[in-house]
RNA sequence: GGGGCGUUAGCUCAGAGGUAGAGCAUUCGGCUUUUAACCGACCGGUCGUAGGUUCGAUCCCUACACGCCCCA
């Protein structure tokens, strides 16, 4: 629906469509048992395809290949005494033929009442029709499940966004693009766990639920546990549970979950998106663009059959080495009028954030003031696969110092098509730099910043007992799958996006 | 938060200041190799909600709801 409230929903008002179904059902009630669980198919209709893909008619037709299927009927073609129907079930849609005097007495004329939508089971074997196509020649058939509404139209199918992001159970019985985005997105995650996996790293869950909100700029969703009486936070981030299971030893994990953060909603955000982090000692934020440039190079091959990835009319390439640029080479590529030669130079940092229209605040250092260049004149121009490295330590205020050069952190961010799609850095192990980070942000905090983060005692406590050289990074699954699926939206990519609640009783 | 667009039958869409249309689906009839099956007949709507203007509003105006896109 796009209006806001949802017809149909029973009762009174109910449509005839679903009125007429109804009518079937309660014949069904009173014949016997409506909704039977006693079918139990031997075959996908995809598997068939394949296992008979060479065999003709005649040589079907003398192997008396006995098949029983099961799924939804999405067309129903009747023509007289005889019909084709076609099942879809999760692998795809195979043919059925139906014929009166071949089927139990009664069995067809019961059928001629059947809906397109309703679930049906069927034994028979397999034959080519006159055009080739692969067909169960039914010997007995059972409705299995009666649908009681409509599905959409079988030409237009279903194309109202709305509905299909709010009934995603009509979205996946009618569009296969649709099916195919999230099977997709299943294989990409279980890529992703099979490639760390294979590097030795273990999955932990870590809690979802947290007393004190860490591990990035976000603003957290409250809630509330009523037993203890206690305010809790959703968590924005795993990053420092993680690094604490690195202090006690498991120095190589990983866990992908959701995270949630207080934000509005576009195309690139959702209050709850899925994250992949993963932490790794005895390494630094180098190894992990390696091993981001590895995991990408076998995702696309694996996944798509090419490295070759085309989002949105533009095409990358995931099969060789990623560009590498600093933040300040970025803001001096992007900003032809820059002095390069003031780069670190707050007031030369504000006037040009005035002059090129992007709103600062009074407490913002160099280091900010660089991230807001870069974030509006450099990330979208950012199309190839690119790690932009070296970011002020004044924002990454869990990533280790650069030795050489205190400024910037040992920090990346990786870019496709403009948008971020992952962060990884060195992790910051010494618990009294920590401590004065924690510090600062406090004071951000206090200043007004709401995406601050709090001090957290524990985590430095953590620290104390001595974490080592570590490196970590996190990927949006989201975004990556949008990539790989060429989706505009996340909401195409979500199953359940967030959304409004719909007015059922208007 | 600001701007633009949208909301008409179960679905996909037309339409116009004078009380609403098509295709598919449904219902009924015909049809034993169809592929959006076909042929014939019928049925289907508080035109998102609430106000306002008007002799008359589904159409014009205002607000609201929900969605999509762009911007912050």
């Amino acid at each position: 629906m796009s209006n806001g409230k949802t017809k149909d929903q029973g009762g009174e008002d109910e449509n005839k469509l679903i009125a007429e179904r109804r009518s079937k059902l309660n014949a069904l009630r009173e014949s016997g048992n409506a909704y039977p669980n006693d079918f139990r198919r031997n075959a996908l209709a995809s598997q068939l395809y394949q296992t008979f893909e060479s065999h003709e008619d005649e040589a079907l037709r003398e192997e008396h290949v006995s098949v029983a299927v099961s799924g939804r009927m999405m067309a129903k073609r009747v023509m007289g005494k005889a019909s084709f129907i076609k099942l879809q079930d999760r692998s795809g849609q195979i043919q059925i033929r139906l014929e009166r005097d071949r089927l139990p007495e009664g069995v067809y004329l019961a059928f001629k009442k059947w809906d397109v939508g309703d679930i049906l089971g069927t034994t028979g074997e397999l034959f080519r029709t006159r055009t080739g196509e692969l067909t169960v020649m039914a010997d007995e058939v059972h409705l299995l499940t009666k649908s009681l509404r409509p599905l959409p139209e079988k030409w237009h199918g279903l194309s109202d966004q709305e509905t299909r992001y709010r009934q995603r159970y009509v979205d996946l019985i009618i569009n296969e693009s649709s099916r195919e985005v999230f099977r997709k997105r299943s294989e990409i995650i279980t890529y992703m766990r099979s490639f760390l996996e294979a590097a030795d790293f273990i999955e932990v869950e870590t809690p979802m639920m947290q007393t004190t909100p860490g591990g990035a700029n976000a603003r957290p969703f409250k809630t509330h546990h009523n037993a203890l009486d206690m305010q809790l936070y959703m968590r924005i981030a795993p990053e420092l549970n993680l690094k604490r299971l690195i202090v006690g030893g498991f120095d190589r994990v990983y866990e992908i979950n959701r995270n949630f953060r207080n934000e509005g909603v576009s195309t690139q955000h959702n209050p709850e998106f899925t994250m992949m982090e993963a932490y790794r000692a005895y390494a630094d934020y180098n190894d992990w663009m390696d091993m981001t440039e590895a995991m990408l190079h076998g995702m696309s091959e694996t996944i798509l059959g090419t490295t070759k990835v085309t989002y949105q009319g533009e095409t990358f390439d995931f099969g060789r080495k990623f560009k590498r640029m600093t933040v300040e080479n970025a803001i001096a590529a992007y900003n032809p009028e820059f002095d390069m030669s003031k780069v670190r130079d707050r007031d030369y940092l504000l006037a040009y954030c005035e002059k090129i229209d992007v709103p600062v605040q009074d407490n913002y250092g160099a280091g900010k003031l660089q991230i807001e260049i870069f974030d509006a004149t450099g990330e979208e121009n950012l199309r190839e696969p690119t790690f932009i490295t070296q970011y002020p330590t004044e924002v990454s205020p869990l990533s280790r110092k650069n030795d050489e050069d205190p400024f910037v952190a040992d920090r990346f961010e990786f870019f496709v098509a403009g948008r971020e799609i992952a962060n990884g850095f060195s992790e910051l192990n010494d618990p009294e730099d920590q401590a004065e980070r924690f510090r600062a942000q406090v004071e951000n905090k206090a200043a007004g910043d709401d995406e601050a983060m709090a001090y957290d005692h524990d985590y430095i406590r953590a620290l104390e007992y001595g974490m080592p050289p570590t490196t970590g990074i996190g990927i949006g699954i989201d975004r990556l799958v949008m990539l790989l699926t060429d989706s505009a939206s996340i909401r195409d990519v979500l199953l359940f996006p967030h959304m409004r609640p719909e007015n059922f009783d208007p």
